[in-house]
DNA sequence: CTCCTCTTGTTATGTTATATCATCGCCTAT
DNA sequence: ATAGGCGATGATATAACATAACAAGAGGAG
């Protein structure tokens, strides 16, 4: 086994340095960071070039530990550690909070059902915007 | 009125220059294309800078003729003209090929209505990947 | 003619992402 | 022990996508 050992609350998966290394930047985050974003944050652990943080990023991707929000080019650690769920995300468009929304497979299926016959559609990006109650602007209370 | 006059099958917009040439690249297209792969084909109309086409793009994307496919960062224009429609897409990984959705009131309810009450979501977007029937390995046939 | 406004041109730069090759450290088989 | 394999990492360079900011033209209204 070459990946680090430690025992953080990474659920049984085995990270690298600098997989670990991002993704818990991720989680301290706790919001969206672009790929360039976490570059600088990590940089402080020695880790210095676009390649390396794209690496750790997509291979955390395909462990299901981090996802990507194609509506902002970001990158979000995964709630629920290590799944493999799929998930639609609402974000808002003010202050970023993000909010994963996992999909049933039942949802899965009805969402894919958008598809016509010409394309037998395997994958759903779903991405949802509007505004968050913080920073909706409140009307009457 | 400071728009071309032309008698293109523009349904009624008036479009400048620019905005024309861009969305008949894309027309004849019939496919996503980058801005970039946009702006080598206009070239020879002597449009040389990527502001003009994402001028024009964002333009022609207000005014509901071009779409913009977030998984593929491209431009495709509308299959329905000018229209204040809103849409999903399904897209063939292999040849590109993509399949504009049209979302009903009810869909997109539906659709808004995955998001948690803490986001009052607004605005969609859904796009489906999978292989369509020309690419689509057959089986038995 | 002059001002106003819409459109376009141009320069420069910022941001996101990947291709490619070099290197390191560890494990294992001989 | 050491050589070779292999996965992870380091590093350089560049590609691909997008926008900020300012200059300049064309045409209409007054």
């Amino acid at each position: 086994m070459n990946a680090v050992h430690h025992h953080d609350h990474d659920q049984g998966a085995k990270l690298s340095r600098n997989q670990s290394q991002i993704l818990s930047c991720l989680r301290k985050a706790g919001e969206p960071l672009s790929a360039y974003t976490i570059l600088d944050r990590v940089r402080v652990s020695g880790i210095s070039h676009p390649p390396t943080v794209y690496r750790a990023l997509n291979e955390l991707m395909q462990k299901g530990m981090v996802h990507r929000l194609q509506t902002r080019s970001a990158f979000i650690a995964c709630g629920h550690g290590a799944c493999d769920g799929k998930f639609a995300f609402a974000i808002c468009r003010q202050c970023q909070k993000v909010v994963e929304i996992p999909l049933s497979d039942e949802d899965q299926t009805a969402l894919l059902a958008f598809s016509p016959e010409e394309i037998d559609a395997e994958q759903v990006t779903l991405e949802l915007a509007g505004v968050c109650q913080q920073c909706r602007p409140r009307a009457a209370v």
